[in-house]
Parts: structure tokens; C-alpha cells; sequence
DNA sequence: CGAGGATATGTCAGATACGACATACGCGTC
DNA sequence: GACGCGTATGTCGTATCTGACATATCCTCG
């Protein structure tokens, strides 16, 4: 596996199984969180090409600067629902978001 | 307002602003659950295609016959991660997932 | 080397979503 | 009508997610 990758879903809080130090995943959890990924990257490509910085985001959103930034890393505590909901709200359109969810890994 | 829409968007507790009978919903609101029922139309298009019923998806999913009826009713209570982690696990592509999100309304 | 702004990480109380169960509804078949 | 099967709806205890706060790390500019 991809090393920066699997820091990527480490850091997301994916570690699986406690006995091992190796990440075993599903072949539908890895999409899942792959998916999840590829919707937090989006967001702070919307973010950074507005010049915005999270804190400015986290008040359009309602939220905090500290959610922001487990948004944008795809942490396990952030749901897609959160991702979707807050790139509807910063302007993404439905078929924007599925774009990103469809574009392969 | 399509009046079968309206009524869908009601059954998914989306009603607004308890003062007024009438749906008010942000641009983002509309668009996120229009999202959330094009995921559950597609869950009940898996399930019938196969002749499966809500039972037995429950069982691979390991959820419940109620929780899948509400999946695929858009409830309120059910949220699109819910929705993409079980399609995912029906067999749904990530691809074919996003192509449901994007597809217009 | 600070200082200050931006981002990351850890934690927590309150909010929400979860599976499960009970029960109601619809619709065939007898 | 009464049963059986599939689906819908309501509720509940628990698990997970959320915004908020504190604090740490990272840059860049002076």
C-alpha cells in the first residue's frame, strides 16, 4: 500500500484491529473511507481557492475552526453527512459533490 | 411546489418553521435532501432488482427491517452516511454512487 | 530569535443517529 | 373473514457525531 496513503487513513482513525499494527480494511470500508477522503479534499480545494481560512469557513458553516480541520482530514470523528452538508452550504452544487464521489481513486 | 415531491420531502421530517403548514428550505436544505432520497431510490432499486427483501437486507447489513424501511422512506433519522456505506456494502460502486448524487433531479 | 496568524490535535457535554422492538398497515390466498 | 408475509411507523436505550474550548504545531515576517 501506498505510504502516504495509508499515513492518510491512519491519521483518519481507521486503524483496524488492535492485535495487529497492520491496516485491514473491507473492500467496502476502504471505498468508504476513500469516498470521505476525496469529499475533505474537495473541501479545502474550495476553501484554499477562495483564499478562505477555516476559521472564516467554520463561522459560514455554523461550526468551529478545530471541525474544519478534521473536515479537511478526513478524521473518523466527521461524517459524510457533515462533508455534504457543508459543501452544499459553501456553494458546491449536488452534481458537483457526486462528481467528486464518482471520479476513481 | 410537485405535490407528490412535497409530500416526500414531508414524510422525511423535513417539515420547517412549526408556525407555518407550508415547506421552507434553504437552496443547500432542498438540495441535501434531494441527494439523501435519490441514495434511498437507489437502495430500493438494488433491493427489489434482486428480489431481496427489506428483512433480509437488514440482515446483511446487520441493521434492521425498520431501519432499512426508513432508509429507503429518506427519514429524517437516517443519515447519507447510513445510505452510502450501504450501498456500498449491497455491491454499489463508489463510482456508481456518485453518478446517483450527480445525476439532476 | 520572538510574535502572531493559521492549522492541527485532544477532550468533553450535549445533540443526533443507530439497531431493536412493538405494532400498524397493505395485500394477496385460503 | 382470518391468516401470512412484506412494509411502514413510533419509541427507546445506547453509541456515535458535533460544536466548542484548550492547547500544540507550523510558518512567515520582522
Amino acid at each position: 500500500m501506498d505510504k502516504t496513503k495509508r499515513t492518510r487513513l491512519e491519521a483518519a482513525g481507521w486503524r483496524v484491529g488492535d492485535a495487529s499494527d497492520f491496516l485491514e480494511l473491507t473492500a467496502e470500508e476502504a471505498a468508504f473511507v476513500e469516498l470521505k477522503i476525496a469529499l475533505a479534499d474537495y473541501l479545502r480545494d474550495i476553501r484554499v481557492q477562495h483564499g478562505w481560512t477555516q476559521t472564516y469557513v467554520a463561522r459560514a458553516l455554523g461550526s468551529s475552526q478545530s471541525r474544519v480541520a478534521k473536515m479537511e482530514a478526513a478524521d473518523a470523528s466527521v461524517s459524510v453527512d457533515l462533508l455534504v452538508k457543508s459543501l452544499l452550504t459553501l456553494g458546491a452544487s449536488r452534481k458537483q459533490v457526486g462528481q467528486v464521489i464518482a471520479r476513481a481513486a
